[in-house]
DNA sequence: AGCGTGTAGTTTCATTAGTAACCACTTTTC
DNA sequence: GAAAAGTGGTTACTAATGAAACTACACGCT
């Protein structure tokens, strides 16, 4: 495999974001630096002002934000780890954290006594009346410095950038 | 498994038109996604080939990878911990399994009794001779759909993303 | 020399996340 | 209607990660 491009050099690099080996201009690497980044600053930010990770705002947006339906005051578990996409586990230890907290209360479901439905409580929805503005301002002030094409662009190469690793991980390598 | 409606409006597997929430189109969460496909991606190609971990392999990769320069055969871990931007235990730890699989080396390092010269065996240096090939590889084939404007703009786009956290993430109330 | 401070490396500990086993209830099938 | 199979939710176990404490050596100072 040649790849002439190798340049080996180590050089000394006094630039914290410049980097010495080109591991640094390794994509995947790069995906990562960016990805870290982005979620530790989201995450601190939540933490200050709610003392809510990430799993638990993720299900407190999502259960707050289902406005519009009709009667669908909550959603179930098995509902919230398809609309997060996170793993039910996650969603479970997210769930049990916020009740624990008030936030959220656990309503028994007369259609499946398996499950319950998950409702914001009156402080839990007070609480998110902050939570995805602060979310949306985040994701504002993180894309301030790009124009709308470009943020296009971000997200749409992110996405196929995504479904191409789908392809790839479907056949063995 | 995912054919249900178990609520409201859980769109299927269909983008951007109606996605179960606005989550999706969350930019932090659009780069977690997408970066953690590619992380999985790696990590399994990586495991598979030479059972080797991220950490592992980026050792491995940037101690291999300083050809060129002339009796630099090695590095103390904490020029690892530059080059590879990863932390110090991390790198510790990489090193002490790299040692135990025989391949890297530890010699004394004469201008300095604390550190130690880290350097790849033969066996090491055999399977580098796979690792970073692997590497780039991988990067082609993810890249394989973008033409070279995309790439660099990906690159440019995530590269201006991580400043702008870091500005962010100092003047902060 | 001896003392204090700084740094490379290591270990320990707590937090987190993910997998797999598990329980309770539901649905299907006979 | 009872056994079998499936699913939502929960718990237990395990691996991964990072912070902080700790060891050993280095360097600067008087």
């Amino acid at each position: 495999m040649s790849r002439a491009q190798p340049s080996a050099r180590i050089a000394n690099e006094n630039d914290d974001s410049g980097d010495a080996s080109q591991l640094a201009q390794f994509l995947p690497y790069q995906l990562s630096i960016a990805s870290n980044a982005v979620s530790a600053l989201i995450a601190e930010r939540y933490r200050k002002r709610f003392a809510l990770k990430i799993p638990e705002w993720r299900v407190m947006a999502v259960l707050g934000d289902m406005v519009g339906e009709v009667g669908s005051e909550g959603m179930t578990q098995r509902a919230l780890t398809e609309s997060t996409l996170m793993d039910k586990v996650a969603v479970n230890r997210a769930c049990k954290i916020l009740e624990e907290r008030g936030l959220i209360a656990r309503a028994p479901n007369a259609a499946d006594g398996r499950s319950h439905i998950m409702v914001l409580t009156p402080e839990g929805r007070a609480i998110h009346e902050e939570v995805l503005p602060l979310a949306l301002a985040t994701e504002r002030e993180l894309l301030a410095d790009f124009d709308s094409r470009e943020e296009k662009q971000l997200r749409s190469l992110l996405e196929r950038l995504r479904h191409k690793v789908d392809a790839l991980a479907h056949n063995r390598s």
